[in-house]
DNA sequence: TTAGGGTTAG
């Protein structure tokens, strides 16, 4: 509800024109522009302008705010200046209400640099000017801009700080564009400002958590939002950050709470059930779905596919592939042969992998031919891992980890030339590995380690712990795998960081500071080598831990001396 | 009849 403050401000403009209203037909001339505003009529809603700046007549906010909607749904920024003019016409300034009209639509029309000039040149400025500005910052390549505004604000206006809408647009822009760490600072500065954050904050807070793996501060989250026990949205976001957290007894729980689901719900849970290495539990919970009768869509198929992709499900993967289109017509896309050449090539049928890549209706990409070099080193053919991986090179030249891979095979083929051909190219085309890192919370912080960098505090005593861990693993029969070849498919391997891989560092880190009985979680920015992937199986037998990594693409649960993966991945 | 934000699956 508007104050009456606010009614009569918002009145005053209207009640001016109204006096100045001294000839019939500056009268009909401020009709007519009325008029032509509401119809849209861009073009002679101008010209009657033009007209009324000729006799010094303004029209009252809500016609001018008519006019700009008008440019605006005609996307005509050429007509927008020509606005933005009529309101300076001799050193006018626009009303505040129309300068926030102003930065929106230069805003809409993706002019940062004009919407910014019109905040500037306001000599006085409210909270929604802040709000259009900081919010097209937040989702623009600009948001340290953002958070320069948030800061001038609190100069500004120490004791309030905007209000709920500016943080939520702020939080919102920053979660949204994989900047969860910024999203989540500034969650904490709404906090500490007093504001009680709704649910489309509290979902791009979540989401935050979700990718960060930070499920301490999620479940933290989760206690305050009880409140909105039933939001759709916001359990559904909800049952995303338990699976990527790799906390699927949460994430069933909070589906089984819901009274209410939507495809989202169902497509969440049967991918996380999926990624998670349960497909059969994921394939049952498909059937339930149809009982439902919520309709699948092309995500829940790939869901789906995966969920067959990852148990080796050969003859459920060609069923479901080949009715999809039959059944819920939905037309494969390269996300679904993507699942059905990881199967075929997992289960050995390379030849059927290539053959169905090369059938596809839509052109395979990179992620397309680096699925086909995962199958390659599964199934360890070097031949078509050469293929494939300069394949993804040529679509993907940024790709580090392929380079490596290729490298790694002409070395072991002892075609030297080739190996210093694709150092070269890297060279010329600035190509940078990225170093291997890995993420793991503790007491709600996160304690990141990157592959050759010293900088954690305890790094010293883990490195100890580790190579404590290393002989005594070795003592039962560990071997550290030596044959680099197609083991390490994002190339971060190097002979003599092996023993320190980032999650080996996590993995120490978390056995001396986590209680016994304790899952350790782990992210990473790569996808697991072969040697890190024997390793963990063993420390977890070893150390009767149970471990989660959530690499890019999916979770490996180690315990008991095995993995959920079923060592395809 | 006039102004600002944000939300989930791949």
């Amino acid at each position: 509800m508007k104050s009456l403050t606010t009614k009569l401000k918002l009145l005053r403009p209207v009640l001016t024109s109204l006096c100045s209203y001294s000839s019939t037909d500056q009268t009909l001339l401020l009709n007519e522009f009325t008029r032509f505003c509401y119809q849209r009529d861009l073009p002679k809603a101008l010209r009657v302008m033009d007209t009324l700046q000729s006799h010094g007549l303004w029209a009252d906010s809500a016609t001018y705010s008519e006019l700009i909607k008008c440019c605006m749904s005609h996307r005509a920024v050429h007509e927008g200046n020509l606005v933005r003019r009529h309101l300076y016409f001799n050193g006018h300034q626009p009303m505040l209400f129309l300068a926030n009209v102003l930065i929106n639509m230069y805003v809409k029309f993706n002019l940062l640099t004009d919407a910014h000039n019109v905040f500037d040149e306001m000599p006085l400025r409210n909270v929604v000017s802040w709000t259009t500005m900081i919010s097209a910052y937040s989702k623009s390549k600009q948001q340290q801009k953002a958070l320069e505004l948030l800061d001038a604000l609190s100069v500004f206006d120490e004791m309030v700080t905007g209000d709920a809408i500016v943080w939520n647009s702020i939080i919102g822009g920053f979660a949204q564009n994989s900047k969860s760490d910024e999203a989540l600072k500034l969650f904490k500065r709404m906090k500490r400002g007093g504001f009680t954050a709704e649910q489309a904050t509290l979902t791009s807070v979540l989401r935050a958590c979700t990718g960060l793996t930070l499920l301490e501060l999620g479940m933290q989250a989760h206690v305050h939002i009880v409140k909105y026990d039933q939001d759709l949205i916001l359990n559904n976001a909800l049952v995303d950050m338990y699976c990527k957290c790799g906390s699927l007894d949460d994430a069933r729980r909070v589906f089984n709470g819901m009274k209410e689901r939507d495809v989202i719900t169902w497509s969440t849970m049967i991918s996380g059930l999926a990624q998670n290495g349960y497909s059969q539990e994921a394939l049952k919970l498909f059937e339930s779905m149809k009982a439902s009768g919520t309709k699948p869509n092309y995500i829940t198929i790939v869901g789906v596919l995966f969920a067959c992709s990852h148990a080796g499900l050969l003859e459920d993967g060609w069923y479901y592939f080949r009715s999809m289109k039959k059944l819920y017509g939905i037309d494969p896309v390269r996300e679904h042969y993507g699942c059905m050449i990881d199967l075929l090539g997992k289960a050995g049928k390379l030849d059927d992998a290539v053959k169905l890549l090369n059938e596809m209706e839509c052109e395979p990409d990179a992620v397309t031919w680096r699925t086909l070099l995962g199958a390659c080193r599964v199934q360890g053919n070097m031949v078509l891992a050469e293929y494939a991986a300069k394949k993804v090179i040529e679509l993907d030249p940024d790709d580090a980890g392929t380079y490596t891979v290729l490298s790694n095979i002409y070395a072991n083929s002892q075609k030297w030339d080739s190996v210093e051909e694709i150092r070269t190219q890297m060279r010329d085309r600035g190509v940078k590995k990225e170093p291997g890192c890995s993420w793991i919370e503790v007491n709600k912080k996160i304690h990141a380690f990157i592959i050759g960098d010293e900088s954690h505090p305890l790094i010293v005593e883990v490195k100890e712990k580790l190579k404590q861990l290393i002989d005594r693993m070795i003592g039962i029969g560990y071997v550290p795998e030596t044959n680099f070849v197609l083991q390490d498919l994002e190339g971060e391997q190097m002979e003599d960081s092996l023993r320190h891989h980032s999650e080996k560092l996590a993995l120490a880190f978390g056995l001396m500071t986590l209680p016994l009985g304790k899952v350790i979680r782990i992210r990473k920015n790569l996808r697991i080598c072969g040697d890190c992937h024997v390793f963990f199986k063993l420390a977890s037998k070893l150390e009767k831990r149970s471990v989660v990594i959530r690499d890019p693409i999916r979770y490996h649960h180690f315990e008991d001396g095995k993995c959920s993966c079923g060592d395809y991945w």
